[in-house]
DNA sequence: AAACCACTTATTGTATACAATTCAGGCAAT
DNA sequence: ATTGCCTGAATTGTATACAATAAGTGGTTT
C-alpha cells in the first residue's frame, strides 16, 4: 500500500471488519471510503461535529491519512443519504437535521417499505435469522444499560435494516437507505428522552418473539408500531 | 480548460444549458460529472444501455473525453440512486429492472412524496413555473406525435421531477429520484402500448390546468392520477 | 467614507500516475 | 483427467499534481 499508516484508522473503528456491518448487505466494501463513511456519520450523529460545520477535505485527508480521493467519494455518499450537504465549488457542510414535515412524510414511506419486506421473507424464516436478531437484542439491552444513545441508534437502525436486507427483492436496500439515514439523529433524540430507555429493547424483543409465533399480520403491526 | 473536447457532450445532449436543467434546483452543478450523471441515467432510463450491461470507467470516460474522476462520481451517485449496481473491485453494471412487485410497492411511494411536494409548493406557484411547465408540455406533445417513447419517458420524468425539486424541503429529490429509478422501465413500457400516445400529453395539460385554478385538492388528485 | 476593481488565497474539480485486487487461462503435479 | 498454483491482463482504488472557481483583502477612485 502506498501510505503506511492507514492502519490507524481500521484500529480507530474496526467496525469494517464485522459481517453484520452497515450497508455490507448491498456493497461490501472493505475499501477506505466506506470506513471513512462511518465514522463520519458516526460523529455527526452524535453530534461531535455540528450542524453547518463545514467538512474541508484536506482536513479531513490529513486527519484520516489518506488522500482527498477516498474523502470525497465519503463526503459524496453522505451527502446523498442527507448528513452533509453541499454547494458545487463551496465544499460540504454538517447538514441541518431534516424538518418535522419531512419527518412525517417519512414515517409512512418507512413502514410501507418494511411491511413488503417482511412480507416478502417472513414464510422464509429460519432459526438462524431468529438468532441473528436476539444477538441484536442483547446488544441492544447491553446499549439500553449503558446508556449508550448512540450505540442504540445504531442497533436500532441494524434491525430494521437486516429485515430489509433479508429480502429477496433487489433495489429494496437502497430505497430504505435513503429514507432511514435522514432520521438517524433523530432517532438519537428519541432515544434521549426522558423515556425509559429499556422501553426500546422491550419493543424489540416483542417484534422478535411475535416473528416467532408465525403470525404475519400482528408481526406487522407490531414492526409498524416501532416505526413512529 | 484543461481537455478541449466537452463540447462534444454538450452538443450531443445540449441539456446541461438549459435552465430547466434536472437537479439543477438542488445543486446548481456546473460541473462534468452531474451532467454525466443526467446523460447516463436517460440513457438508462430510456433503455439504450441494457441491463447487465458492464459500465467501465475507462470506456466511459474515452467516450466523454474526460478523466475517469468525473465518471466515478457519476457512477458513484447512479448507484445510490439505484440506476447502477456495483462489486467492489469489480465495476458497475446497469441494474436489473425491478420486479412487478417492486414496482407496485414504488407506487405509491412515489403518490405520497409528490403529493407532499406539490403540498409544500401549491400556494407559491408563480406564472414562471406555469410557463415553465407549459414548455414541456410542448416538447410532450412533439415527442407523442413524433412516437418519440424514449423522449416521452424523458419528458414525463422531467416534469414530474419539477415538482419535486420546487419543493424547499431539502433531501425530498433524493428520495424521489431512487424511487423513480426502480420504474424506469414502466415508464417506457406504458407508452408503448398500444393507446393512443397523445393521451400522456393530455393528461400532462390537465394536471397544468388543474393547476392553474389554485384548487389543491383536486390538483393532487389529478397528479397522483397520472402516477401509475 | 463608500463603492468598485484587481489580486491573493483557500477550496473544490479534474487529470494523470501508480498500487491493489480480481479473474481467467495455462502449466505442472498428482 | 483433475486439481492446484502461478502468472498476466484488465479493472478498480488511491495518491499526487494541476486547473478553475469562489470568497476574502487591500488599494484606488469618486
Amino acid at each position: 500500500m502506498q501510505n503506511g499508516a492507514i492502519k490507524a484508522i481500521t484500529q480507530h473503528h474496526p467496525v469494517g471488519n464485522k459481517p453484520g456491518n452497515i450497508m455490507s448487505q448491498i456493497e461490501s466494501a472493505a475499501n477506505q471510503s466506506q470506513d471513512i463513511v462511518e465514522q463520519l456519520r458516526m460523529e455527526i450523529i452524535t453530534g461531535r461535529f455540528e450542524e453547518g460545520m463545514p467538512l474541508r477535505e484536506v482536513s479531513l485527508a490529513e486527519r484520516f491519512q489518506v488522500s482527498r480521493a477516498p474523502i470525497r467519494e465519503a463526503l459524496k455518499q453522505l451527502a446523498h443519504e442527507g448528513m452533509v450537504e453541499s454547494k458545487p465549488n463551496c465544499g460540504m457542510r454538517v447538514a441541518p437535521a431534516s424538518s418535522e414535515s419531512m419527518q412525517e412524510l417519512v414515517i409512512p414511506l418507512r413502514q410501507t417499505v418494511e411491511s413488503f419486506a417482511l412480507k416478502s421473507i417472513f414464510s422464509d424464516l429460519s432459526e438462524e435469522d431468529f438468532h441473528e436478531w436476539e444477538e441484536l437484542l442483547n446488544e441492544m439491552r447491553a446499549a439500553c444499560e449503558a446508556r449508550d444513545y448512540a450505540q442504540l441508534t445504531e442497533l436500532d437502525i441494524k434491525f430494521h435494516q437486516s429485515i430489509v436486507a433479508k429480502s429477496p427483492e433487489q433495489g429494496l436496500m437502497s430505497i430504505w437507505v435513503t429514507l432511514v439515514s435522514r432520521l438517524r439523529r433523530h432517532f438519537l433524540a428519541g432515544f434521549q428522552k426522558p423515556n425509559d430507555p429499556m422501553k426500546v429493547y422491550y419493543e424489540h424483543v416483542a417484534i422478535v418473539a411475535m416473528f416467532r409465533t408465525g403470525k404475519l399480520e400482528p408481526s406487522l403491526q407490531a414492526l409498524i408500531s416501532n416505526i413512529d
